[in-house]
RNA sequence: GCGCCUGUAGCUCAGUUAGGAUAGAGCAGCAGCCUCCUAAAUCCUUUUUGGAGUUAGCUGAAGGUCGGGGGUUCGAAUCCUCUCAGGCGCGCCA
């Protein structure tokens, strides 16, 4: 409603008020946008109120503003429902053109995806659905963490108590298996402290290429791969290019010593000739970048890495999709990456979000097993929703009901975690996971299921009423929450926000919900009933859109 | 110690980037309604204006020092400042 928008801030610019900021009202009774006059008291010396009653017997209605009001010091206009409803799409405008890269779960190749994966990945599959509705194009791309310490260890307890044995031996989920063994690490350690030696060894093994060490990686990390497959194909993720620590971690030396070469702001060195800059004017601290025998530290990858994306796919934007804990790393490497001219904070965002805690805001760890894992995870909701639907529908099939509670239970996941404010730590309760009640997935699936029943009851497809007039407030504010979605899908972008979209269909089905409460639809004469069809069906189209854009699906029957 | 994040109803959160009209939802609990579209799931009873009872939906009532103090402003949950509480980060680790 953009045009309204501007035939109003004309309106009042012929009674010389040049800055006009609208804002809509918080309820109906007080029109569709609202003027406030306390900022021209001052200037025309009047009182905000007075001002407000002036003006509004200057102005006249017309064919898009029905009438104005004046209620305190504010102007209320209230837009011709006609000319609204004629003027109406549900297109998203898709003005937004930049190639965006957004680089995300970025496992550390040693266990299995657990509860923050699981956070991460939803974030990631939203947003990147998001950038691409506004326009953007979105590229995805995928860090494998997939050498260090850690995975020496779980390959260290591998050798001494493995015994040759494997998933398929044991009948298990490969990424569980491999996983199994650096848990049983921690384990073993309290036994033997030396553990922590032969890890070492292990890596230093590794960084030296011998043939041994590498075949065991290999093993591993085939195993964990397999495994993850299974669990990126659950969770709908995929990716467009998948880069490896273990390809890069020594690189990017270069451009370290270029820059130090270029003398460029900060960079230094010591005197056993390790790098390092000098961050302290933006209160980041000192970061080292070479070790003293010229190696490589993890930041300095990531400089490297940043290089790569740029050559290959000349960004305008890269997202990080990362956890909060991780800030001050993205600060500086964002600062760095300024200096040396791939752009900083303006190119680079860093996608934090908050830490999946347990229910009693206790840490879940990987390290001693006590975590939900993100296979199970989604067992238990597609599960919880089998037993709803067969104490619901004892009549349907099998398949049936396994195709919608595979649809249901990720919708409940899915929405649980995307209603929140990224930033916002999450104590985790599988109890308010599994809830279908509310706040939820399924509340959104069941208003669209709720309507496509009618639609199949009366067995018409689509209506075009001739006319709006006389529709009720409930209808109206139904309408223009749904003209609102355009908008809101490009501030999701802009922000990074899927958790707005999941409000925005909050706040929608629970609208329909009152009106479909109160409103009869079928039996209606013709007039309301094409109008009211008319209505529920943008609502259901909004809601398929909205939850696509959440990467959820809907079903036409619960 | 320094830096960042968080603090809104008993609980979980929205609203803070861009200051506006009585601070909004959900859950739990209370009183009702309703039953994926126009009629009441299901069960019991059956000489019925009967009883029990389910709830992915709705309505209402109730629930608040927006952590606290001070400031800016016609106006502050929102901006500034001080402060309290909780979390995270601060390695020539990754």
């Amino acid at each position: 409603m953009e045009f309204v928008k501007n035939h109003i801030i004309e309106i009042l610019g012929k009674l010389g008020v040049s800055k006009v900021d609208l804002e809509i009202p918080p309820s109906l009774d007080m029109g569709d946008y609202a003027f406030a006059c306390f900022p021209l008291a001052k200037e025309l010396k009047k009182a905000p109120n007075s001002i407000a009653e002036e003006f509004s017997k200057k102005i006249s209605s017309d064919d898009i503003i029905e009438r104005i009001e004046c209620k305190g010091a504010y102007l209320n206009f209230y837009i011709n429902r006609d000319y609204f409803f004629n003027n109406f799409s549900l297109d998203i405008n898709k003005s937004q053109k930049q190639k965006i890269l957004v680089e995300y779960p970025s496992p550390n190749t040693n266990k299995s995806l657990h509860v923050g994966h699981v956070r991460n990945m939803l974030l990631g599959n939203s947003l990147s659905r998001i950038l691409k509705a506004a326009g953007n194009q979105v590229i995805k791309t995928n860090l494998n963490n997939d050498r260090g310490i850690a995975i020496c260890k779980a390959m260290v307890t591998y050798k001494l108590f493995g015994d040759g044995k494997t998933p398929t031996s044991e009948g298990m989920k490969p990424d569980k298996f491999a996983e199994n063994f650096y848990v049983l690490f921690g384990e073993k350690l309290k036994e033997d402290p030396n553990l922590d030696n032969l890890a070492q060894d292990m890596l230093l093994k590794w960084e030296q290429g011998d043939k041994e060490t590498i075949e065991l990686w290999e093993l591993f990390l085939g195993w964990v791969f397999k495994g993850y497959e299974e669990t990126y194909k659950n969770y709908n993720f995929s990716t467009d290019i998948t880069y490896s620590e273990s390809k890069i971690y020594d690189k990017g030396k270069d451009i370290v010593l270029e820059a130090l070469d270029k003398n460029i702001e900060g960079f230094d060195k010591e005197d056993d000739g390790a790098v390092f800059v000098d961050l302290e004017n933006k209160k980041l601290g000192k970061k080292f970048l070479l070790r003293g025998d010229g190696t490589t530290l993890y930041m300095t990858q990531d400089i490297y890495l940043a290089k790569l994306k740029e050559e290959k796919f000349n960004p305008d934007k890269l997202v990080f999709i990362v956890g909060s804990e991780q800030k001050y790393h993205f600060d500086v490497l964002f600062e760095l990456l300024h200096r040396l001219g791939f752009g900083g904070v303006e190119k680079n965002y860093h996608f934090a979000y908050g830490y999946v805690y347990n229910k009693d805001g206790k840490k879940f760890s990987s390290r001693t097993g006590n975590t939900f894992g993100a296979d199970e995870l989604l067992e238990m909701v597609t599960e919880k929703s089998v037993q709803v639907l067969k104490e619901k529908h004892p009549e349907l099939n099998d398949d049936e009901i396994e195709k919608r509670s595979r649809i249901i239970g990720y919708g409940a996941l899915v929405f649980g975690f995307l209603k929140v404010n990224p930033l916002t730590d999450i104590n985790f309760d599988i109890d308010s996971a599994l809830s279908f009640e509310g706040e939820t997935g399924p509340y959104i699936q069941y208003a669209y299921a709720r309507i496509k029943s009618i639609f199949r009851k009366v067995g018409i497809e689509k209506i075009e009423p001739k006319s709006f007039s006389n529709i009720s407030d409930k209808e109206y504010n139904i309408a223009k929450k749904i003209s609102l979605f355009s908008d809101i899908v490009n501030d999701a972008s802009l922000n990074f926000r899927p958790s707005s979209i999941a409000r925005y269909l909050i706040e929608l089905v629970q609208m329909f919900g009152s009106f479909y409460n109160d409103h009869k639809i079928i039996g209606e004469e013709k007039d309301i009933f094409e109008k009211r069809m008319y209505l529920i069906g943008l609502v259901a189209e909004t809601i398929k859109q909205g939850l696509n854009l959440l990467d959820i699906e809907v079903v036409e029957e619960m």
